[in-house]
DNA sequence: GTACGCAAATTGAACGTTCAAACCAGCTCC
DNA sequence: GGAGCTGGTTTGAACGTTCAATTTGCGTAC
């Protein structure tokens, strides 16, 4: 299936060597390696370039090259009911990242009857990209395990497997609910709960370990509480049923920020005043929170930090075949308000 | 700047013809044109494709045909504090409709020092894309006003300007708020304000426009009251003024949920009942706030037909060379919910 | 039996770039 | 004064596809 109607072609190269009065190539370098040039030439041949607007076409230099300077991102389907809302600042910090270093970001997903693999496939067959760069990964990855078996360059937000390449950056979310939990002990709460909800992302179970960790160390009461689904009214009620037991917990620490909403609306059920009767921590720092009162405490990703990571890995295995030899941690941000209490 | 290390070359329609034991040409044909091809020989030449895994090149393909079958979307640059939390939807939307058609969505964004225009110009010129995507178009917004002039295929989310190209798409943001101040007289309101943001956002001035025809429409006495920026806290003291003053509205219909979070806010802090004391309604249905009590009436973007029509409308330019006659006007969605009243 | 028409398949050229090899002048060395 | 080197530039070929023109095969008409 082709387009009909080709669109009219622009300035070549061939155009700017006639221009200039020098060759083809002259003007290639003049681009691609200036040193080659001498200083006289050089600069002769880029007011010509300039002058006329001349830039290499993309096609023909992929064709030659071999090279496209594009990265695909599979998106990950959400929910429509319950959007990632972080997604919107990760993709900016990845469109920056990988533009900087003259990359661009390509979205893509499976065409419907199309699996995830199949759909990588084709950007590979095709040469539509160079590398990928792959978000929500699964503790085993169906595309990472494909990427791993097919050589192609890949980044992932999300561990790997050992025997993967280990070109994965992920935030410390285990250390981060322990702190959280530290936190809570050193004011005195005994008797802690985590709010899971049970719609599979992956990282929940790393919030959850962080949590369990945090309880022994501690050597506090811990219970986990697991709402099945995303959906608002459920967290309510799940939570209005945890803080209705005999055995309140005197602190919540929930999966993420939008979990703790819930937890903010049972609790005003209740009557209970969060920060005093209540602490209450978090995962995410969504913005939207700033309206809860009292401010939520929550662990913020270093979303800049993660997509800085990411392509500068991706960019090592596609351009210098360097494939890190291990993953890279980063801490999350413990952003510290009034609704742990004092 | 070109990449070292060139990626090892795949499988190319010469290795299909010679196993397949045809010319190349009759290859490309079974995949371009198919009906040239006698019945037996497309099944025969099809299987091998189909064994090899044969995929034509992209690149060479592109530069042949002077058609990339990608579309570039310049990302908004978002404040990282209130970043729009539906550009995922949106995305997602924008990525399913363009993947049914075969195209792609390019990000992209200005490098640093880099105008918008100028950024355009190096895609255009590099013949990097078959046309743009462009959202969050101001009043006179340069971008459309660039392509107009270069005359290169875009499609607009948001009103471009009687003597542009009428390529675009908006939600009827005027008779939704009217439709919405409608409800309210119909309720009995009396007196209502209307909550604005002016940080800048082009679609603000349209809902604005809306509330002041509706009030003028049903006789009410309407008031426009306007926080500077999108700050949570600035949001919530400008509503308590509000909500503090003798003539105290009985209804707002916020600028968008993100502000109507902040009256939420406030009423509870002057003890005033949502849907009872006061009534509230805003616009954009924001997933987050099904948590608000009780729920919040709003408008809802049809994000999924936008994103068709806008990608029906950019490949009827790119492919037909047909420019659309007139824009198209979706209308918002009312969802009306608990804070209206009774 | 030659000419004609049509369907099916092939061949040569071109798209615009970069790589590798060749060329050219000027200079040094002995 | 020829061989060798070096910095600067040019030339030919190739990347993998599709378009346009051509060839081939075969049935039909006269």
């Amino acid at each position: 299936m082709i387009a009909r109607r080709p669109r009219e072609r622009g300035v070549t190269i061939e155009d700017v060597a006639r221009a200039a009065g020098v060759s083809r190539q002259t003007i290639s370098n003049a681009l691609n390696a200036p040193h080659r040039l001498k200083a006289e030439t050089l600069e002769r041949v880029s007011a010509v370039i300039e002058e006329l607007g001349y830039r290499p076409d993309q096609s023909a230099r992929s064709l030659k090259s071999g090279t496209r300077r594009i990265i695909a991102y599979p998106t990950p389907v959400d929910d429509p009911a319950n959007p990632n809302p972080l997604m919107g600042g990760f993709l900016e910090a990845v469109v920056a990242a990988s533009g900087e270093a003259g990359y661009r970001i390509l979205l893509v997903r499976p065409r419907p009857g199309q699996s995830q693999e199949q759909a990588l496939d084709e950007l590979i067959a095709a040469r539509t990209v160079d590398g990928f760069l792959l978000s929500d990964i699964l503790r085993d990855d169906s595309r990472v395990a494909h990427l791993t078996s097919t050589g192609f360059p890949f980044a992932a937000f999300g561990r790997t497997l050992p025997d993967q390449p280990q070109s994965w950056v992920d935030v410390d979310s285990v250390q981060a609910v322990i702190d959280l939990v530290g936190l809570l002990a050193a004011r005195g709460h005994r008797r802690v709960a985590f709010l899971a909800s049970t719609s599979g992302q992956p990282w929940m179970d790393d919030r959850r370990d962080g949590f369990l960790a945090g309880v022994r160390r501690h050597g506090l009461a811990g219970q986990v509480y697991s709402v099945p689904g995303d959906d608002p009214g459920e967290i309510v009620t799940a939570t209005r049923d945890l803080l209705a037991g005999r055995n309140r917990p005197t602190a919540i620490v929930a999966g993420g920020d939008w979990l703790a909403l819930g937890v903010y609306t049972a609790a005003r059920a209740h009557g209970l005043e969060i920060g005093k009767d209540l602490a209450v921590a978090a995962f995410d720092d969504l913005p939207i929170t700033a309206f809860l009162q009292p401010a939520l405490t929550t662990v913020r990703l270093p979303l800049r930090r993660i997509a800085e990571a990411l392509i500068s890995r991706l960019l090592q295995i596609i351009e210098d075949g360097v494939t890190p030899q291990a993953g890279l941690m980063l801490p999350g941000e413990l952003v510290i308000r009034p609704s742990l209490g004092p």
